[in-house]
DNA sequence: AATGAAAACCACTACGG
DNA sequence: CCGTAGTGGTTTTCATT
């Protein structure tokens, strides 16, 4: 991990689909060059995929809220797979501290919400906060490097 | 947004990088027709961008945590600009509630997220829960999609 | 591990349906 | 709004350094 892939992540932290060859003038190396460091950094597991990133209230999911869930039993693991199958919910991390698991999610509208909280609300305690904006998009801190 | 975009934008947040010709043959159109398809999304807004997804623990970011913040002054707009100065910081909420904020982030080591935990303090009173393992990475809800 | 060259592939444009 | 075809750029492989 030098400065030719710090630079290779940067970029293709910004734009996903830069090509190759956009790559290579940015760091002045080859596209076959480029094309195999992206490769190496792809199989060595830095680079895990590429997505496209979407306006949420464009497809008509104009509602985020964050939910806190402390699960009724501690360690259940059901509790999780039961989570992952609600597709409202975009991102779910189990914690230390009182609560077991914090959620982000999305819904189309007010019942929607209702339902999603009722569903959640069946495995545990819960605590919803609706989202008023976001200072920070998703990103990646790339000042401190190691490896 | 017909089928055919649902399809091009399930593909596209599976793999960002996939080509016009290989997004032709999953829905059966022409190259050039899926690259205005596409083109439209963009410029419409649906989809804002494309990310390479990195893997926090194999760039010398192995701890995350998500920490509530209740700001000391309410609405207010300089203390959002210091969250967004922080680098650790990932993702950064508003919300409804009584925790005025919600982040998370990404450290190297314990003391650094003890220097982050202090830089957040600062702002109000904060309450940070160290995240064990996520059960769903950011994802995307296709199922119900309107407009 | 990078370069340079060649073949295969892909993206872009224009035109026609 | 889509398909076809032509052109130019890009990706990929391979031989070389």
């Amino acid at each position: 991990m030098d400065k030719y892939d710090q630079i290779l992540l940067r970029e293709l932290l910004a734009n996903g689909r830069a090509s190759f060859a956009e790559l290579a003038r940015k760091v002045n190396l080859s596209a076959p060059a480029v094309a195999e460091r992206v490769a190496k950094l792809e199989s060595s597991g830095v680079i895990t995929g590429y997505q496209a990133q979407v306006d949420l209230s464009k497809i008509g999911l104009p509602i985020q809220c964050v939910i806190e869930l402390r699960l009724a039993q501690h360690g259940n693991q059901k509790a999780y797979d039961d989570l992952t199958q609600i597709p409202q919910i975009l991102e779910c991390y189990r914690v230390t501290g009182d609560s077991c698991v914090f959620m982000r999610a999305a819904v189309g509208s007010m019942p929607e919400l209702e339902v999603l909280i009722d569903k959640v609300a069946r495995l545990g305690f819960s605590k919803t906060s609706i989202v008023l904006s976001s200072a920070i998009e998703p990103r990646v801190p790339l000042e401190q490097l190691s490896r």
